[in-house]
DNA sequence: AATCTACTCAACCGCAACACC
DNA sequence: TGGTGTTGCGGTTGAGTAGAT
């Protein structure tokens, strides 16, 4: 029993394609097309399995594939794509002309998701970090708050010492009154009681460590309770991204970050109602397969941008 | 120059959806 | 309607390479 092999496993080649398969698969497909994948490698001449030479040409060889860096313009759609879609890259794919699903998928592993973090934004719910940290702070209580630190602290500590080490990174105290805050155990003036309360640690640069974190759950607080710096007048963020504004924001309502995850509790059902509408098709089907691609087109066509969506629309959780 | 480390991206794998009989 | 084969998708791996030590 079990799973019927897609091919002979013994009999296939694996590993890098040479130019001469290349060649050969695609003077077949340009003679003959792409029905039937299990056939093509038998009578192209190919010691290959078919599902292998599908891909190859699907992600190599098709005439119309673009190669190369990926220029601002197509990050700019991945980023806003993935926010409203998550990792569905074939559908992502089919808004950049030439790209691949692959393609689509390694940029963003290698690339994009270096970016955003290194904006301080998370690459998975795209909302900044010290925002979810400190909306994770505020649905607990002080206690469990520096609990919940120490864990992550356990979690991070040896990545952390190790990037600290090599890259030689001295964490300085920017503000002395801060510092004081924070350093200052005994005294419990930081509002969250992050800093455990046990004797300064010999583990100099884990203590550093946690004050960071205590720092950006308080400059959080701060700037999401009076007008954030992190965010123009607007309420859209201010995080450049290749010149890319992020316009998670909505007018007049500040940072998007304000609020949770767009959920069926924190949106407001126009808000939900409004999307959704996009995300179906013409017989009410939920938002999927191929029907994805044709939506998200009518997302870019000139009657209804995606660029246009109202902000507050991306942060619905289809993630 | 040699070794180590991090990064990129082509390719593979397993699963699910779809098509056909 | 169920079985079987095919295709598509997303997660993961690993060879190749560039840069750092």
């Amino acid at each position: 029993m079990g799973r019927i092999p897609c091919c002979e496993k013994e009999s296939v080649k694996k590993g890098q394609w040479t130019p001469e398969e290349d060649h050969k698969l695609s003077s077949y497909i340009a003679q003959h097309g792409t029905r039937n994948w299990r056939l093509i490698p038998k009578n192209a001449g190919l010691q290959r399995c078919g599902k292998s030479c599908r891909l190859r040409w699907t992600n190599y060889l098709r005439p119309d594939l673009k190669h190369g860096q990926f220029s601002d313009p197509e990050e700019q759609i991945i980023v806003r794509l993935h926010s409203v879609l998550g990792n569905r890259w074939s559908v992502i794919a089919a808004q950049l002309p030439g790209r691949t699903d692959n393609d689509v998928k390694n940029h963003w592993n290698t690339k994009l998701k270096k970016k955003l973090s290194g904006m301080g934004i998370d690459p998975v719910t795209h909302k900044p970090y010290s925002h979810l940290m400190a909306e994770i702070a505020n649905t607990l209580a002080a206690p469990q708050v520096a609990n919940l630190a120490e864990a992550t602290l356990g979690c991070l500590k040896d990545e952390m010492l190790h990037l600290l080490t090599k890259k030689h990174v001295d964490i300085q105290l920017q503000s002395p009154i801060l510092s004081q805050q924070m350093v200052n155990n005994n005294g419990n003036t930081s509002p969250y009681n992050i800093v455990s309360e046990h004797e300064a640690s010999e583990d100099d640069t884990v203590e550093k460590i946690k004050i960071g974190l205590s720092r950006a759950i308080i400059q959080d607080q701060e700037t999401t309770t009076r007008s954030n710096k992190f965010w123009d007048t607007n309420g859209t963020s201010s995080a450049n991204f290749s010149g890319y504004q992020y316009p998670f924001g909505q007018e007049g309502e500040g940072s998007p970050w304000n609020q949770s995850m767009c959920t069926d509790s924190t949106c407001t059902g126009d808000q939900q109602n409004q999307f959704r509408s996009k995300m179906r098709d013409e017989n009410g089907d939920e938002f999927d397969g191929e029907k994805d691609r044709r939506n998200v087109s009518s997302m870019f066509s000139p009657d209804c941008d995606l660029w246009d969506l109202p902000s507050n629309d991306l942060l619905n959780p289809l993630v």
